[in-house]
DNA sequence: TCCATCTTTCACCAACTCATGAAAGGTGGT
DNA sequence: ACCACCTTTCATGAGTTGGTGAAAGATGGA
């Protein structure tokens, strides 16, 4: 449909156009891509914080940083001696997650199928991770039974709609946060999506436990598959598909 | 920039960081981000055709295309002495739309306004672009009415639930394609998000300004909001949200 | 006050990106 | 065969980016 050809289609003084290339260019960084994913999902962190995290200098981290204040994707908030970063820019978080699952799509694709028996599900502390995980967090925010992280809080609020929390097992009313937050989000190392954390994490853990959809391997973090949640977790989750067969993925 | 980083959270060893940031970094230029949208919303186009359209000269954009080859983005297919490329991810359209809409809200919270009347809604060639024309498009493919385009046929397939193209007055069968394609993605310049063309989109048009909900304007391409089609039109395409009034808006 | 800690800035150097223009493959029509 | 056209490659040079380490602000506690 391209029929008359002005120039300023490609032009960087475009306000779209800037502003896409502009936040690409700002993304196109792993310190920077993983301090957004971070921030974006776990909330505010101290510099140094987050220079832990990633593992890099706080020089190398704060250059970066300062990068993306001045474009205006994180803000910062000094408490003290101590800097306080967040994300400023709240529609980041969907850009970064359509850029993971075109990771996954990409991957998947790929030469090299990534889907180790670890990778599909595993425990972090005493919560669900790996794809499980993240189809699981994924399907709770898509039914309105959580609200996605804001970027502000470290703590999500519930949805108004818990059903699945119900098909999954696992009565909100009776969870009970203790010292824990009731609910968190944690960004998965590898895939870089969020899953559930707090004690609601674990209780959706010890349902799918309870239900013997999942089983705990002794002394490890892998979960294993049991042939009834192969059968039933992907009509449970949508989204989550186990990569052909039962739990059995022959790593390396 | 790279080698030394330990195994952790930044490493761009890591496929999915390798893949988000291998991304990021061919959506970071103009042209190829140009590009990648024209074909991902308008399907193959010739070398030639494109950079007409980008109005660039033709090595420039064989470098960048050839780039988005060996980064797996674009394939080309030689078909005499042209040669014709379309994208080869198909995941790309949502990444694509997902950072055009952040532009939008991005640049909707900047210190100027964009929204001109012009800018809200007008026609190209027959059919409704603009702020209605892109929502209106939304709307149609999330509602099931339409199949977003797939980077591979510049036609667009009808998805099974026309409903949405009822409530707009449009009798789909009763719309017959006659030289002219049924339906067609068209990319949006300001907005960088397709809006619907073809026959189809000529029939939209209609049944709007014979509702008068909207009204073209003598001799110029700007529509102009009648004041029912203010008040029912974001009921009847869910995210058109005219800013505060049909004209003048007033910074927040 | 001094000291430890947290944060930011700076300059240097290596590596990378991109536009340009010329020239070299290919292909089809005459 | 020639010519016109479409496409690709290449080298150059200007500009940008990013890691590093040292050093300079800030802040709170002793």
């Amino acid at each position: 449909m391209s029929g008359t050809e002005r120039p300023g289609w490609v032009d960087s003084r475009e306000p779209v156009v800037a502003s896409v290339t502009g936040l690409a260019r700002e993304l196109a960084d792993p310190v920077r891509l993983t301090a957004l994913q971070l921030l974006s999902a776990e909330g505010p962190h101290t510099l140094t914080q987050l220079a832990d995290a990633l593992g890099v200098s706080a020089p190398r981290l704060g250059n970066h940083l300062a990068r993306l204040r001045s474009a205006g994707l994180v803000a910062v908030e000094h408490h003290g001696r101590h800097a306080v970063y967040q994300v400023a820019a709240p529609g980041i978080a969907d850009v970064l997650t359509a850029l993971a699952r075109y990771a996954r799509a990409d991957l998947a694709a790929g030469p090299v199928r990534p889907a180790t028996a670890d990778d599909l599900a595993h425990t972090c502390y005493d919560h669900t991770a790996g794809l499980l995980g993240v189809a699981i967090f994924a399907a709770l925010t898509e039914r309105g039974a959580l609200l996605p992280p804001d970027g502000r809080d470290s703590a999500l609020a519930l949805g108004g709609d818990p059903s699945l929390f119900g098909e999954l097992g696992v009565d909100v009313g009776a969870v009970e946060p203790g010292r824990r937050k009731l609910a968190t989000a944690c960004l998965d190392r590898t895939h870089r999506l969020p899953h559930l954390g707090g004690v609601l994490g674990k209780a959706v853990l010890d349902a799918l436990v309870a239900r013997d959809l999942v089983r705990p391997r002794e002394g490890a973090r892998t979960l294993t598959l049991t042939p009834r949640g192969t059968r039933e977790l992907p009509a449970l989750v949508p989204g989550f598909t186990p990569p052909s067969g039962p739990g059995r993925v022959d790593s390396a």
